[in-house]
DNA sequence: TACATATATCGAAACATTTAAATATTTGAA
DNA sequence: TTCAAATATTTAAATGTTTCGATATATGTA
C-alpha cells in the first residue's frame, strides 16, 4: 500500500460521522443498509451519501446493490492492510 | 480512545508529507531532529513546522527540546491505541 | 552584549471539505 | 405506464487545510 492510499484511507477515517458508520458494523451481523446509516446519523440524506461515498472511494466499504436498496460490507482486507502499514511505523 | 481522538489522529495521518515524516523514524534509530525533517521534505521551514505541529497535537510525536534544537520521538503507545481501535472495527 | 542558528507564528492566497436545499436518477410496485 | 421510495448529483455557503513569505522568538556562541 503506497502513501497516497494511506493518505486516502486516513482522510476517510478523519470524521466522526464516518467513524460512527464503521463502528455500526459491530452492532450488525455483517452488513449495513444505506437507509440504516441515514437513520443513524443526524444529517440530511445527501450528506450521508457524501460520507458513504468517501468510505467507498477509500475501499473501506464495499457496496452491493439489492434492487432499490444498497447494502455495504466492511472491507476487512483493506483495513488489515492499513493496520499493517501503521504497525510498520513502529520499531 | 474516543471518536474525536480517532478523528484527530486520522487527520494527522491524512497527508503524505506527515506520513513520510513518520516513516523516517524507521531509518533512524530512535529519534528525529526537526532540522532533519526540514531536509527530508521539499517544503519551506514554516510548512514543515506546521506539519510537525499537527503530529504533536495528535500526540503521535513527542517533542523534546535540546538547547536550540528540537528532537522528536514516536509515541508508540498512542499509535498502538489507535491501531487497537481500528482492530475493534473488525468482527 | 551582539550575532547567528533553530524553530514558531502571522497573514494571505489557493484549494479542499462539510453541509443542506433542490433536483435527478434508479428501480420496485400498483 | 404511473407513482413512490431509495440513492446520487448539483450548487452554493461556510469552514478548514496547505503553503509560502515575512517576521518573531528562543537560545547558543563570539
Amino acid at each position: 500500500m503506497d502513501n497516497k492510499k494511506i493518505e486516502k484511507i486516513s482522510r476517510a477515517l478523519s470524521d466522526t460521522s464516518r467513524i460512527a458508520i464503521l463502528q455500526e458494523f459491530k452492532k450488525k451481523k455483517d452488513c449495513l443498509y444505506c437507509a440504516e446509516v441515514n437513520d443513524l446519523l443526524d444529517l440530511t440524506q445527501p450528506s450521508v451519501s457524501h460520507h458513504l461515498k468517501q468510505l467507498v472511494d477509500a475501499e473501506l466499504l464495499l457496496p452491493q446493490k439489492e434492487g432499490r436498496n444498497l447494502k455495504y460490507v466492511l472491507n476487512q482486507q483493506i483495513l488489515n492492510e492499513y493496520i499493517d502499514c501503521l504497525n510498520d511505523l513502529k520499531d
